[in-house]
DNA sequence: ATGGTTGTTTAACAA
């Protein structure tokens, strides 16, 4: 059995359905995680879904900010929703297990803010805390053997996850702490870097580019945001993974674009 | 060193 888990921040799905809509067609992914929906549950636009074959869903979101939703052609079960980092109106995480034993976790970890210092920025304290939060869950006994871990984390760990380490280093995503949390929560499974188990160091990979760029192809000033990890007994499933750089060309785009990894189980 | 854009919701905030 082969299965395809894409993940994408979708910066709003209700104004980019259509984009969905086309990622879906073309590439064709048994599930679909998307991130800042930005919109609340009975709002979310499922009859999209519907038509294309995508019945199964499991959201959490909430009005205008954040939210997450997984969206599936293969049945979901036991679909959980955690509340990390502290803060219970913030609709960041949902869960579903998937056949072939799979737990498949979608995140969109706290941004941050603009200052990398949890003394003058709460923003900055919170995403530590969420991620803090997020190794303690998974550091927990009786863990399914089966785990993925999807979504925007907001941190690009490597040197070469952004355009200019040295540049990025004091600039929130890439700053030694936030690293140092994410390798933490890593730790706590030793869970496998799909895109780096593809694309190891020192080739740049990159799934997103800010708006701010008067040409972000040209310029190329991106990081890699939007992660796929997966327990180690997944390692020797592993069949493929694909980042859409093209869609961040696409009219009207996400900043970030989708990344797909194949298993075959 | 600075400023640059987008989305939600309606001037400010988040990213």
């Amino acid at each position: 059995m082969r299965i395809k888990i894409a993940t994408w921040n979708i910066n709003s799905v209700r104004l980019r359905i259509a984009l969905v809509e086309k990622y879906l067609t073309e590439y064709a992914p048994d599930v679909l995680c998307l991130q800042e929906t930005k919109v609340s549950d009975a709002e979310f636009p499922l009859k999209a879904f519907n038509a294309l074959g995508y019945k199964h869903h499991a959201i959490c979101g909430q009005k205008g900010y954040h939210g997450v939703a997984t969206l599936s052609r293969v049945p979901l079960d036991d679909i959980e929703r955690v509340n990390f980092g502290g803060k219970t109106d913030h609709a960041r995480h949902v869960a579903v297990t998937l056949p072939g034993d799979i737990r498949l976790h979608n995140f969109y970890v706290p941004a941050g803010g603009d200052i990398p210092d949890s003394e003058a920025n709460e923003k900055f304290a919170h995403k530590l805390a969420y991620l803090k939060d997020m190794r303690d869950y998974f550091a927990k006994p009786k863990r399914p053997s089966r785990e993925v871990i999807v979504g925007d984390l907001n941190i690009a760990p490597l040197e070469h996850d952004v355009w200019s380490h040295k540049q990025l280093l004091s600039v929130v995503s890439h700053t030694p702490i936030e690293v140092a949390h994410m390798e933490e929560l890593r730790r706590t499974r030793d869970f496998i870097d799909a895109a780096r188990h593809f694309t190891p160091e020192p080739e740049k990979i990159y799934t997103w580019w800010s708006y701010r760029a008067a040409d972000w192809s040209k310029a190329d000033k991106g990081r890699r945001l939007d992660h796929i990890w997966l327990t180690p007994d997944l390692k020797p499933k592993l069949k493929a993974l694909e980042i859409t750089r093209e869609a961040r060309g696409w009219t009207q785009p996400s900043d970030h674009v989708p990344t797909l990894v194949e298993f075959k189980l």
